[in-house]
DNA sequence: ACCTGAACACCGTTCAAGT
DNA sequence: ACCTGAACACCGTTCAAGT
């Protein structure tokens, strides 16, 4: 199950480090102070070491960031999805979403990237799978997979920004009319919902939400500006 | 039209910068060497001042960061919108995304707050008053609008994260089995896929993308598990 | 082969002093 | 009132040396 990197062992000292240990105590270091409390310094130091005996396992700290995604993905849960492929697709979606939730530091660096560590291709093939059996041809499987990974990126980018600023209430990020004391004469539709604004903020609704996105895509959404009318 | 802020002169040295003085600089640094490329240091080369004196017109780094902001978003463009509602919603965010895409680094900080900056705050008045008129009560408006957001921001941390990942292609950000080289024995679908996959890659898609989520969300798309059924 | 220590070129920010 | 200069407590990383 280990993965078995046996490096080729020459002569020399003995290696006290290992790029498994460096990068379990980098996560360590990220749970205790977050991911902007992560530097070589303190992953050194939670192992009794100096910070150059990192980079004899870690190229530099961004090539620590992506083994550290690769680790957090590589403990994504493996559950049996459901037969329906929409449910099927929802399922796998909640599966990366949940757990990449739980450590929403990663989204920066996702984004980047496409998600398709070995560990998720699985989720990945269930997906478009699900989006083929739904009736999409090919390329606009692909399409929708994409906006849905979007929706997901920006769900999970919001859900770590609000988390992180919470320590800062006292300067609003954008200068903020605070939604609640809009002036009705001016922004009626602001002012008749300034209640549910407040009531929203906390609910999780991603999967009912990307449902929704699945649905407009399913229905093949024609182009801006035409309504919607009945394809296949 | 400009802010008339002046601020109470006393006696004593006469200012030689000024607050909108520092955010242009830093506006200029940026563009020149990117966010990351953003020091107090540099923007204070950039004004032959020193480190110190942006001190006196920014509290610190992160109040100059979010004045850049909202710099950022009193230059957007004030297009008259379609009357149709649907139309109104996908140009009026449109006009965020296209705003906001020139310029993606401001993400991660829009993230954290609700853009609800005054000079768009007739935008989201607009944004909001279309999905009243496209039928939903103030309770889903609300929810819709956060969905939307929510996708437009994923867009935009993805369009991001790919601009600023091209420098450093020697190392994929998630171990990646490159898709296209993926085994069609074990997951067909990826495999038969892959082609669309790379033609997909560049196309900016978002406005599509963002009004099948829109017609989801007006469809009210039935909770998980359930298929779509008529509501009202 | 693996690790250490000192050093370099940077950061944001505080503090005391100049004009 | 506004700006400067030196200094502090950090960074990531290079380089030469130890074991």
């Amino acid at each position: 199950m280990g993965s078995v990197e046996e490096r080729p062992r020459g002569p020399g000292r003995p290696p006290r480090l290992s790029r498994a240990a460096v990068v379990d105590a980098a996560a360590a270091v990220v749970d205790r102070d977050g991911i902007d409390g992560l530097t070589m310094r303190r992953v050194a130091e939670e192992l009794d070491s100096s910070p150059m005996a990192l980079y004899r396992h870690v190229r530099d700290k961004d090539e620590l960031l992506v083994a550290l995604l690769d680790r957090l993905v590589e403990r994504l849960p493996r559950p049996d999805l459901p037969e329906d492929p929409r449910d099927r697709i929802l399922v796998a979606f909640g599966v990366i979403h949940d757990g990449l939730a739980a450590s929403p530091w990663v989204v920066g660096l996702l984004a980047a990237g496409d998600l398709m560590a070995p560990s998720v291709a699985w989720l990945i093939e269930e997906i478009h799978a699900g989006l083929v059996a739904c009736g999409l041809p090919a390329e606009r499987a692909v399409a929708a997979y994409r906006a849905l990974w979007q929706f997901t990126i920006g769900e999970l980018t919001i859900r770590d920004a609000g988390a992180r600023v919470i320590p800062r209430a006292d300067r609003p990020a954008v200068q903020t009319t605070t939604r609640t004391e809009v002036d009705p004469e001016v922004f009626p539709t602001l002012a008749a919902v300034a209640d549910h604004w407040a009531a929203a903020r906390g609910r999780d609704t991603y999967t009912e939400d990307l449902a929704a996105l699945l649905d407009g895509l399913i229905a093949c959404a024609p182009s801006f500006a035409y309504r919607v009318r009945e394809s296949r």
